[in-house]
DNA sequence: CGGAAGATTGAGAGTTCTCAATGCCTGTGG
DNA sequence: CCACAGGCATTGAGAACTCTCAATCTTCCG
């Protein structure tokens, strides 16, 4: 059954679906499972049997590098797969874990490849993964020639903007559920330095984030200081 | 008409084709066409209405920040696809410039689209994509949570393999198209630092770099240094 | 109330960057 | 054939950004 309000899928975005292809989308939520924050969805070396779609809540893509390194390599939000492309894939390379509460639908791969015979879902389904590289491609960017002021209010803007795609929270105000570690851990700094930068951001009047809450004030500016370019994330 | 040696194709690397199949190889390789060094093949903004394909030389994607600062997002050797997803998408986000000469086979979409309903070719192309993806992913962990020196070995590891796969250059020897500067951009660092870390791998006797190629005198010991593990890219 | 996780701040260290000069090599024109 | 220009590599020195270590504070929760 379907969640109320409904998570806006990318699917239901990217197309615009025949009545055949809702019900798929219906079956698609029949399974749905809470994780506690801070679990993995799918670990490094598995190979899962099911496609995995969140729902609600957040996780993120994660490795490690000399068993203490983290670097998380994507942010997952409602409506994003986690692997949509299993049966391609023997061992997955990374991990997945949530970052807060979340719910996520596991999906048979039958029906995975029911929808995958649907055009129109095919063609969302392609079009969600071209966004999904644009979004790696732009994270390479930042963390390589941004410094880390202008690094984390990217970020911020891209969040932001994929947020407000899917319907999850206000324009300029969000639940952003990771901590300073977390943070750090997707932009290739340390906790304390993100903590320094957010004062920054804070005292500039740009934006601030306490509570698991980013509130903007000046959304252009953020995107200006950050060169922030939201045709990556094709939004329109 | 194929070149001899023949350049080795992901596609023909990933399935065990039938005739027909291969038959469509050869006419994807009707149209290649030579560019000079530092040339675009795609430049940022642009619809391409065919598909392109490495066939020998190198080339790369990159963003420009704040008209100065470049970033490489990825480097594309012979049997890499500049675009295999085009027709879907509108824009795209990146340009894509040669590193020394290179041919490239124009594909059109149409043999493209042919090529999409061939099963052992759809799946030898997504299978493709998968690894692209892959490798974004390993780039943001080496940028964002290795040191330099780590960073550079990373990057010729991965290099050593992905070459060695499609038969280009030996185990321990290859030739790398790029100058110090274009290394520093694929690598988020600038040139004078890479020109040090290069001095510093040449001493430690762990590779040499000179005259656009690699010599590798220790690979376990890189591998290991930069703790480069390879089943990212799938190549088994 | 106590404990644990996360946030904040200070101080000093370290990696990487910037600026700038020099050297090397190659192609071109006189 | 030689001089010179341009692109690339190399090196030095000091600056800057980010990190590490460590202490303190706050918040949340059992």
């Amino acid at each position: 059954m379907r969640l109320a309000p409904p998570p806006l899928l990318h699917l239901e975005q990217y197309a615009s679906l025949p009545g055949a292809d809702r019900n798929l989308l219906d079956r698609m939520m029949d399974d749905i499972r809470t994780f506690k924050t801070r679990r993995d969805i799918i670990q490094i070396g598995e190979t899962p049997d099911t496609v995995h779609l969140m729902v609600e809540g957040w996780s993120c893509r994660y490795s490690v590098v000399d068993d203490s390194r983290r670097q998380i390599t994507a942010l997952l939000i409602p409506g994003d797969f986690c692997d949509a492309d299993i049966g391609m894939r023997e061992e997955i390379d990374h991990s997945i874990g949530t970052l807060g509460e979340a719910k996520v639908a596991f999906i048979s791969k039958d029906l995975m490849a029911e929808a995958g015979e649907r055009p129109a879902l095919k063609r969302a389904l392609r079009l969600a993964s071209l966004v999904d590289e644009g979004v790696l491609r732009a994270w390479i960017v930042n963390i390589g020639r941004r410094p880390a002021y202008d690094r984390v209010a990217h970020l911020i803007c891209e969040l932001q903007a994929r947020l407000l795609k899917v319907g999850v929270g206000s324009g300029d105000r969000f639940e952003l559920p990771l901590t300073q570690d977390d943070l750090a851990d997707a932009l290739g700094l340390t906790p304390v330095h993100i903590n320094r930068v957010l004062r920054r951001l804070r005292e500039e009047n740009l934006m601030t984030l306490s509570n698991n809450t980013v509130t903007i004030y000046n959304l252009p500016e953020l995107r200006r200081q950050s060169g922030f370019d939201d045709r990556y994330l094709r939004l329109r």
